[in-house]
DNA sequence: ATTTTAGTGTGATATATGTCACCCAATTAA
DNA sequence: TTAATTGGGTGACATATATCACACTAAAAT
């Protein structure tokens, strides 16, 4: 189980009864990279609070499209599973380990509780819901006014804050997370590197603008 | 100024002290149908709470662009404006009035106070974030995986439910809030006017669909 | 070493949407 | 009553993206 202290380093706006209360209720759990975590469609039945490793966050369409929003990071959680309320809400997200990870699993019938109990579990949450709220304000920006190339750099941009300017991920997985296709991926790569945004390997590429 | 009960039929959840905070502290305001209440930017200085008339909620492009996102109606807190720290935060939206509208207006630094004070202010803005959160991922549903069609369905079906089968918007309103143009509007329209889906008239049709 | 697979490049073509030009009719302003 | 404005229809064309076809090569599997 965790320690006391390592919660401290990842939650250190909480008052000390909710670490206990986490610490007696919350399973730690671990995931492998690729793991599906959270479908759409799926009742949610434990909060989900990340310790270590990360999280990609997407919508997904029925006919089995994605289109990434945003990432989750170790000291976050996952806005979608506070509920509380003990009304089966069901996932509108899909939500996917991107490294291997490890996290806190947290049966839902403790978020109304701790909401009372806990003054920091209260700030927390808003402060969760609030943080994703404008990640998805971000996503509906690009959508909705900006063209594939724009976005694309968006997406590169994003990934490279998270893991750093060598980018791990293939045309196909790229076009997977954008809702569009592999060639329309390479062919604006291409002008990247042309550009001298990127340098490009097979597997990777290394994003040097400026 | 508001009655305790009209309050109450707004906001049945709330506690009694949290009716006497709003009435102590929140001013009523008025805006005519068409007022911009918020802007992009725009510092945010005062909680807004819908007590009378319709608000639409915008994604703001840099170029004069929009996309609506939701409505807001009476009973209803505008998401981003229930700031609980005193940083200045920046609207990441904007919101016109589709009506004339009334609503409560009330200094940031209460939210944090409230918060502290009454419980169910709290929970009042929990349940605003998450539904607004909800309204946002069907947005990007819409935009990330849908063409202008199915779209343009979806927003009519939105203007429906809120204000009935009569639809009083010009094609280029519609383009507006969906971010394209006129004529692509008027060309949907005209197929589902072929699929007696609608009867058109001069600045307005009737959704008949079904 | 040879075969297979996965990742990438690229032309050709289809479709959805954006843009321009211009028309007409209904309403409003003069 | 006439002129101006607004809402709407529609053809022509431009552009962004999707889709198909196929070639090439590095890496992995045999």
């Amino acid at each position: 189980m965790l320690s006391k202290e390592t919660l401290t380093k990842l939650f250190p706006d909480w008052e000390d009864g909710l670490y206990d209360a986490i610490l007696n209720e919350a399973e730690l759990k671990e995931a492998k990279a690729g793991t599906t975590l959270l479908k759409m469609g799926q009742n949610i039945k434990s909060a989900m609070l990340v310790v270590e490793g990360t999280i990609k966050l997407y919508q997904e369409d029925e006919i089995g499209g994605e289109y990434f929003m945003y990432h989750l990071n170790p000291g976050e959680a996952c806005a979608v599973t506070l509920v509380c309320n003990y009304h089966h809400e069901q996932s509108q997200v899909l939500a996917k380990a991107v490294t291997d990870i490890q996290y806190l699993s947290i049966p839902i019938e403790f978020m109304e509780k701790w909401l009372n109990e806990f003054k920091s579990w209260h700030y927390f949450v808003i402060k969760t819901y609030r943080s994703r709220y404008e990640e998805l304000l971000k996503t509906i920006h690009e959508i909705a006014f900006k063209n594939m190339d724009e976005r694309l750099e968006f997406y590169i941009l994003k990934y490279v804050k998270q893991f750093g300017a060598i980018v791990n991920l293939t045309h196909q997985d790229i076009a997977n997370d954008l809702n569009t296709s592999r060639e329309v991926i390479s062919r604006l790569l291409k002008k990247m590197e042309h550009n001298d945004w990127i340098v490009m390997n097979r597997n990777s590429f290394d994003w040097i603008k400026k």
